[in-house]
DNA sequence: AATTTAGGCTAAAACGTTTTAGTTCTTTTC
DNA sequence: GAAAAGAACTAAAACGTTTTAGCCTAAATT
């Protein structure tokens, strides 16, 4: 059985293709189409199960009604949650998305930007690798508007970005810490040059340093992106070891490494707080329910989502060549949240 | 600045369009094209950054090397994890994945077989709802070849699923708690007609019944599906408060429940495995992490995104209406994870 | 009565590809 | 030396839409 198409039912109707078109796009009215024909055409469709391609339809506007979704790791929690509410969003204006995931690898995310643009999406929001800037000034140069998420390029201010405010979250973090009277902060990050993960840990320094506290070394560890779970484990182990001593407290700077220090803590039977106040940014499931729930810095994950999409939206809708706004840096107050490692 | 298509080639490179298709599509030794002309219109191609428009392609050839995939809910986990296996497994064949999810909606489901039968998706992987098996009927009958994941249609033997073998992994679960000595064995399900989940219900009944003893009611709770998590976890609570005395185990029939267990038995305080021993269908961060940490009939969660896409791909292949196998579920063998929950 | 306007439709081009069937030379073959 | 074969390309149709420009008839206006 093969797929109806427009000029079936203009066939079947008796009419013009034009005709079945303009019915079917709601221009019948404005084209001076007859009640009886209107529903005639209607009614064949209907019977046909009619359902108009999209890549015709694409190819003839020069619009497809998509956006391409580009995150890091769609099964990463964080990510997942974000792609949902993008998803959401994205139907309430009657788009589509079509996601992917870079695994951070910049090869990988050109190639994605590369397949997407084949595909002739209409928008793209973009959770962008290090060296990605070219190819997304690219995209906006060939007139196909690009949101940032999660991170940004502090030199291309132009491109919009749509993230948390990570030095206030981390800031609003260390500053709870400290008033709690840690002093010995330890610090868990992922290796990055990327700058949202920059300014997260020059909160962190700054933090300190306006308490007239030095940041050591010792305390702040990297951990390379590429390692596996085991050797990044072992990484954290390492830091938490002396808990207790050396270590009154612990920032992990994202979820992924929050659970890796929950291993480690289990591993090495940590009391949490008593030996280590635990802090961790962004939320999850596992931090809300272990013992003791973790406090966190929480992103608005949802909101981040909804104005990525409204903000593409915005950008989508203008005309012609309208000049960007300049001010294209989206910054979301972070939430902390309190609970009883801290 | 416009993208470039296969006419600006031509003229650039002085051919026609014809050469430069069978140049780009490396057809042009069998089109006896010369080696210079080959040569002159890759460079041309290359230094004008041409990216053939899949829509046109799609439009004439009738594939669009892109798979549609439907999850109840991506943000799950469970689904994120199959998720990204299944388009890490696509792009070894070359082709895209386009996800979105259901919510569990029938009617959602619908108009999302709907929306990517729109744009052409060559082939479908869906995680069905009630009452879905005449749409996907449907498709099959208009060659657009299904495979169902982690559910399927026991009366429509024709449609092709892979999914853990239920009703083995809950019997496997049930005999270990059983063997452990525990004999008041509660479960949690979710509310649905769906024939994966009452396999599950019904191993619960067979493995009890055949070590003679009687199911009884008060032991075995149903979510409804639509509560929100507050009333979902009074349901818990309430069925676990007597934990110790007329329950001394509880199987989770799902991933969602048994985070929902977890915190009711947090908010109970009971005490795992002394007063009650803890079993979940499905793995999580959160049951290898928690303390106790939870034992789980593990689903292959990999091998069940790779066998969904094989399965599409050979269907993908067959060239005209091959006959289908009548065989066609696939089920996979869940693995028992043992952990100190019991 | 001649022109305009309106009503109700349709023809055909265009979007960017792929692919079939040629076309025009040149070289072999008998 | 005519026919066949080969080499190197190209023209044009087709995929399924949308949309512009028009056609034809009937009614309204001058």
């Amino acid at each position: 059985m093969k797929k109806v198409s427009i000029s079936d039912i203009a066939r079947k109707a008796g009419v013009s293709v034009s005709t079945v078109s303009f019915v079917m796009n709601d221009k019948a009215v404005k084209m001076r189409i007859s009640r009886e024909v209107i529903e005639k055409v209607e009614h064949v469709a209907r019977e046909m199960g009619y359902r108009p391609n999209q890549l015709a339809r694409g190819l003839r506007t020069g619009k497809t009604k998509t956006i391409g979704l580009i995150v890091e790791n769609i099964s990463n929690a964080f990510f997942a949650t974000l792609a949902k509410s993008i998803e959401d969003e994205a139907k309430k204006y009657d788009y589509k998305v079509v996601y992917c995931s870079t695994d951070n690898d910049e090869e990988k995310a050109r190639e994605l930007i590369n397949m997407l643009s084949q595909r002739q999406v209409d928008g793209y929001i973009i959770t962008p690798t290090l060296n990605l800037s070219e190819d997304i000034c690219r995209l906006q140069a060939e007139n196909k508007p690009v949101v940032l998420i999660d991170r940004y390029f502090p030199q291309h201010e132009e491109i919009p970005a749509v993230l948390v405010d990570n030095y206030e979250g981390v800031s609003r973090g260390m500053e709870y810490l400290i008033d709690k009277g840690y002093r010995k902060i330890a610090l868990v990050s992922i290796e990055t040059e990327m700058a949202h993960m920059k300014d997260r840990l020059r909160a962190y320094s700054d933090v300190l340093g306006r308490h007239g506290l030095q940041p050591d070394d010792r305390l702040v560890k990297i951990v390379p992106y590429s390692s596996d779970h085991e050797a990044a484990l072992k990484e954290v182990v390492q830091l938490l070891a002396s808990a207790g001593k050396d270590v009154d407290a612990v920032f992990f700077l994202t979820n992924y490494l929050g659970v890796l220090g929950i291993e480690a803590i289990k591993k090495l039977q940590i009391k949490v707080p008593g030996e280590l106040a635990v802090l961790c940014f962004d939320d999850n499931d596992i931090f809300r329910l272990y013992t003791p729930t973790i406090s966190v810095i929480r992103q608005p994950v949802e909101a981040i989502g909804q104005k990525a999409v409204s903000t593409l939206m915005e950008r989508l809708k203008q005309p012609g060549e309208e000049p960007y706004p300049p001010h294209a840096l989206i910054r979301l107050e972070a939430d902390l949240i309190k609970r009883e490692s801290i």
